[in-house]
Order: structure tokens, then C-alpha cells, then sequence
DNA sequence: ACGTAAGCGAGACGGTACGTCGCGTCTTACC
DNA sequence: GGTAAGACGCGACGTACCGTCTCGCTTACGT
């Protein structure tokens, strides 16, 4: 391995910082979390704390970057084998698996902070994988520049959608199996896609 | 009026003070900001400032819902003699009017808090005028409370959406007319409903 | 008046940390004081004590120049009709009349920090006043330089000789009358000057 | 001796750490040094720095310690076959030997500390060798006890003047030989001792 | 000559204090 | 009555050292 494994006090450390910050996030709400509430909850010193993470936010960046990681991979992840849809089913199974820390993360206590990079991801990830018709579209009358423009668009709107289904179903306390909310919003964003291919290429299906 | 008017010199402290956020909102981001930068800035004491505001949140959500008020009586307004089509245009033509000061506390240094806000504001607005089939509409198998639920999604992506579009729009410099930003923002959310109102309808596809 | 008369709850605060520094040096010691403690025995915010004070060095030199310059003024002061006896006989009735302070600062709690004072103080007031033969001294073989070296020496001893005497007085619980201690440390000073004295002019009187 | 003669390791620790504190307290002073500073530059590990001392005093100290034993043996040790003024000589050629160890430490970086301690040494080394009148000297009409004291006042006068002279004498870069600064201290130390005895003796002027 | 226990480096840990910053409250004097 | 000026209590910040504690590694020593 690149780096030498890290010692177990250390592993320790974090672990317990990790599970104190989204308890705590639960309970009382991100935004007004103190570095010392944090290490009181996780048994572990203030300077335990800075000699790890610059502040709250890099230890909830650290968090949540890797949660993405994971709930990325459930899209994009590996082979084509699959059909686009049960990509999107796996995506919010993963979400329900892990509801209770995407439901805090994402809910009226994470405040604003997770949401928006979470929709950051999303918008990237989409931006990636948007199923654009490519280089042989008809880029209509305005050029390249404008249809890369009003991909940004489409791409920047698809990442909120998602995000947004994904909050409002948890907030809702997810009244629909993983699958149904997965069905809903494939459908949203396909309805989204169709019109955005439109403007570029306006005779185009919807993929 | 109940008040009484009030006194010159509390709206010229007003009036500086709100003044000051904005800019140094485009400067310095809104996050960072402190009481007293602000009062410096307005040339105001900061015991002038708390005889007013209770922090600088009860500043900005002021200055804030003044604006959405003016905002949202482009598209719901009064009448409805104008054809839809023409209210998200009069929306953006108002965003337009006004892009430096939404540009300033939508953008990457209003920090989320404003977005969050406007956010919130739209899905209301949306929510209040959505074109639903009406109460004669069939509500498939789940019945009226899946209904709701369902039109909530609806209502929270469309509230997204819209906040998302002009944010788009304005971040990239209004790259096209607000007519054009309208007509495609009112296009993506046509076809949002329509597919919503679909799973309410007859045909519903299952997911 | 050059500043215009500090507010009242300036003094206050001032004069709270002052006697909560002196009460805290005898208690606890000067060396491992800390900052927190003295606000607190002072029932002031630690706020307050940075507004005013650097660090705990500071207070302590406002405190003991303070006294510093009153004492100097018991020995050095005004008008010259008094012999200089009588002087010394007033610096030690000073010391006296505020044993309790001069006692706790100087004494082992003080730690070194207000006795080095003290002795660079009185050092600089001997160097001042000390009765040198003047220019008219015959300066032996090793020149004016060299004279002046030795009376440094003379008056860093002096500085010396009297500090000690304060503080084994005041340690000693005050066995004697002012009077007496003065007379002694007199007698002792004036045995060192006469022999200074001898070294530039040999057969010349100690004053 | 009784302990099995020190590690190798371990008196190279000592002697790394011991040259480190010395050159550490000429650039820094000793008052700001810390541990991990001295190990640094000693290059040794902090955890090597705690197995052998308790802190920076202890290490200081025990230096110290070492170098009075030696400065003290040059003026009281032995036989009394030397005249009394060639012991002066001896003490003052030691401190001239090692005028670097002893300038750093007494001077203006070694901050108090030092020059403390070895006040305290002297003053001890006085009280057992001072020249006293002996059994036989009459105790004057205070009694004992009050002779005792004033032997006390020498004492710490002597040994305030001796610490006082050699740092005087190397804070000026040593302006005159050994020989020289040893016989101007013996005769100011003499001229204390006459006026003290004379406070005990017959003749003993009231002050 | 070699096995072993002591000393060693690296560095995380729980603490304590530091000096700074910003908050929201307050007092005072001015207009 | 509103305002400027600015001290105050409070509480969190991020930093610096403290002295303690594993944890492997190396190395002088004793048999």
C-alpha cells in the first residue's frame, strides 16, 4: 500500500470523531456544532481533534467525500452489463441503506452545508455521464459554445433534482420503496434530458 | 399605516446597512461577514445596527423577502390576463432588472444561505400554483395522501429548478435574453409536471 | 489634562486585576500564575484583561513601576535641604508602610521577576545619584574608560547590595526599626563607595 | 560507585542535551526555550529528553550544579595554606576559563535563573566561611538572635555582590584581568565585612 | 559471538493556557 | 430619541507545549 497503514489510535481517533459529528449534527444541527461539543461527544481531546482536521468542515468533507465515493459507484460504477434503470434503483437502495446518515446529513439539521455539495456531486456526475447526443448532433443555429452552455444548464438542474428527490424522500420518511422513488426520478430526469437534446437537435428522442 | 412612519434617520441607517451587505457580500462572501465589517463599511455605529437587527441574518432575510415579494408578483400577480408563458418571462426580466443583487447573493459568495432561501421560497410559490388535474382527477391506487406526497416531489424539484435556472443564468452572465432563459426554465418545468401529473392520471406507468 | 480621565469602569477593572495579581503572587506565586486565574480572582472576564494587557508581565510592570517610581521619589525627591540620611531612612519607611506588597513581590512567591526589577531600577537611580569625585577626580593610570567601568560596577553592586537588603528585610519579618535597616544599608553602601572612590583617587575620603 | 556505571547511550544523551541547553539559552534565552526545541538541536527524541530529566529546570539545574561544585572548590577547597586573596584569584580564573558557559547562563538570555541560583550558592557558601569575630565576640546588648540576623544581612549581601561582580565583569567582556576584578571584589567584600563585624564589636555605632 | 534488555525515534494522546475574534449587551456623552 | 464610541461578559477559535504513553527498531553489554 502507498501509505503505511494507519496506527490503530489513530483509526480509533477518527472513527469515533466521525460517528460524534453526524450524532451530534442529528441532535443539534450542523451549522451550530462547536469543535469542542464534537470531542466531548467522541471521548477524545480538542487538540486530538486539530492535529487530524483544520475544522468541522474538513471532517465533514472527509465524511462525506467518501460517502459520495461509494454512492457514486452505485451509478457509474463497473460494467455496462446493466440497464441505466437499476443503476438508479441500486442508487437509492444505497441511499436507503444508509438512511439514517443521508437523512441527517441531507435534512433541516445538516443545513444547507451537505446539500449544496452534495448537488455539487450530483451536477458533476451527471456532467460526466449526461448521455449527450455527441458530436454528430445538430448543434442548431447558435454553435458549440451556446449547446455546451445550455448542457450546463441541463446538467446543473439534473444535480439539484436529484439531490432534491433524494432529501425529499428521506424527509418524507421515505414513503416509497428505494425502487418507486428511483422509477419517479429517472423519469423526471429523462423528461428533463428529452427537453434539453430538443433544444440542441430538435427532432431527437429522449435518448 | 399602524407604525408611524419611521424616522429619517433610522431608514438612512437602514438603507446604508443594506447597502453595505451587499457589497461586501460580493466581496468577501457572506459566510465570513461580521457585524462590525458591515457597520464599518455603512459608516454606522454596530450599536446602531443591533437597535435594528437582532444579527446579520434578520439583515439579509429582510432584504431578502423585499425582494422576493417584488419577485414572485411578477408570476403570480394579480390578473391572470397575461398567458403563463408571459409571467416567466416578466420573472426574468425581473431577475434581469435587478442581476447584480441576485447575482451577488445567489452566486458562490451569498454561500448557500440565500440560495437555501430562495429555494424555499419558489417551492411554496410553485406549490400554491401548481396546475394539478384538479379534484377530479383519478388518483390512482394509492390515494389521495400518495397523492400529496407525490406532489410534493413535484413542487420541491420545481422550486429547485427554477432557483437552479437563474442561478445558472447569472453565474454564467446571462449568456441569453431573459425571454429565452424563461422559455426554456418554463419548458423543463412543462415537462416535469406533465410527467407528474402522469403518475396521478389513468396511464400511470407503474415506475 | 493630556488624556481625557479614563472612563470609570476602566479604573475599575485596572484596579481589580492589580490587587488580584498582588493577592495571587503571594498565594500561589508569580512564575505560575496564569492569566485565567487572575481574571477570575478579579471577577473580570478575560476579555477584559487582554483589552487593557498584554500578558501578565505587563500588569505586573505597570504595578511596579508604579511603586518604583514613589519609592525612588522617597530618596531622589525634591529639594535638597534633607541630609541624605534622612533619605534613606524615608525609602526604608516607604518599604515599610507598604511591607505587604514590597514583601510579596520581592519575597520567594515574587520568583525572581520583581527583584530583577528592582534591581535594575535601583542600579539606574545609584548610577544616577552616585557621588563620584567628578572631573576634578584623579583618574589613575587606566583613564577615564576605566573609571567609568568601575563605578558600573560600583553601581551595579550598590543596586544590588540594596535590593538584597529590602528583600532580607521583609523576609526577615522586619526585625528592626526603618531606621536601623537604613542606617545599616548606609553604612554598608557608603563602605563600597569609599572603596570605589579609593580606586581612582587613592587617598581621597568616602564623601 | 554504587550505581553500575551510566549507559553509553546514556551519557551521550546527557551530554548532547546539556550542550544544546547551553547554546540554545545564548541565541533564545532560557526562560523561552522549550523541550522540544533543546532536543531538537541536541537531535534527540523528546521521549529521550523525559526518561532522564523532568524538565528544562532539572537539566539546568543539574549543569549548574555541576559547575558550582567545581567554582565553589576553587575558593574553599582544600588546605588553607593558600592566602585568602589567592582563592579570589583561583575563583575568578575558573569563571574567566569558562567565561563562555558562564556569560550565557548569568547574562541577559539566561534570564534571572541562573544568576538567582547562583546568589543563592554564594550567599550559602558565605554564611559557612564568613570571617565571623568568633565565639568569643561580644554580642553587643541585641543578643544573639540579632546577631545571627545581621550575619544574615552580610551573608546575602556578600553573596549578592559576588554574583553581581561576575556578571558585571562578563556582561563588559572582561575589561581587566582576573587577578584585577578577584581583588576589587575581595576589597568591597572586605569593607561589607568590617562595617558588619564592627555592628557586633565594642565600638558598635548605633547605626 | 551473540541474545537480550535497555535505550531510542517517532509520534499520538489528554491536558492546560495562550492570545484573538466576534458576539450581543451595556453605559456614557452628544446632539 | 437616535447615535457614536467603546468597555464588558461570554464563549469558541486554532496554536503551542506540556508530560505521558505505546510501539517497533537498534545497539551496547554481559555471559
Amino acid at each position: 500500500m502507498s501509505q503505511p497503514v494507519e496506527n490503530l489510535r489513530v483509526r480509533r481517533t477518527r472513527r469515533l470523531l466521525r460517528d460524534a459529528l453526524v450524532d451530534l449534527t442529528e441532535e443539534r444541527g450542523f451549522a451550530t456544532l462547536t469543535v469542542g461539543e464534537i470531542t466531548e461527544r467522541a471521548m477524545v481531546s480538542r487538540s486530538a481533534f486539530y492535529r487530524t482536521y483544520r475544522d468541522k468542515f474538513e471532517l465533514a468533507g472527509q465524511i462525506f467525500d467518501e460517502a459520495m465515493a461509494e454512492l457514486l459507484g452505485t451509478v457509474a460504477g463497473g460494467e455496462d452489463g446493466r440497464p441505466p434503470a437499476e443503476r438508479w434503483v441500486a442508487f437509492f437502495e444505497h441511499v436507503d441503506a444508509y438512511h439514517r446518515f443521508y437523512g441527517v446529513l441531507l435534512g433541516r439539521r445538516g443545513g444547507d452545508w451537505f446539500a449544496a455539495r452534495m448537488r455539487a456531486s450530483l451536477t458533476d456526475m451527471v456532467t460526466e455521464h449526461l448521455p449527450t447526443p455527441g458530436p454528430g448532433r445538430p448543434g442548431g443555429t447558435a454553435g458549440p459554445a451556446a449547446a455546451a452552455a445550455r448542457d450546463g444548464l441541463a446538467a446543473t438542474v439534473l444535480g439539484a433534482m436529484f439531490t432534491e428527490s433524494i432529501t425529499w424522500w428521506l424527509e418524507q420518511g421515505r414513503p416509497c420503496p428505494p425502487r418507486e422513488i428511483a422509477g419517479q426520478s429517472a423519469q423526471l430526469a429523462g423528461a428533463v434530458i428529452a427537453v434539453a437534446n430538443g433544444w440542441a437537435g430538435p427532432a431527437r428522442p429522449g435518448r
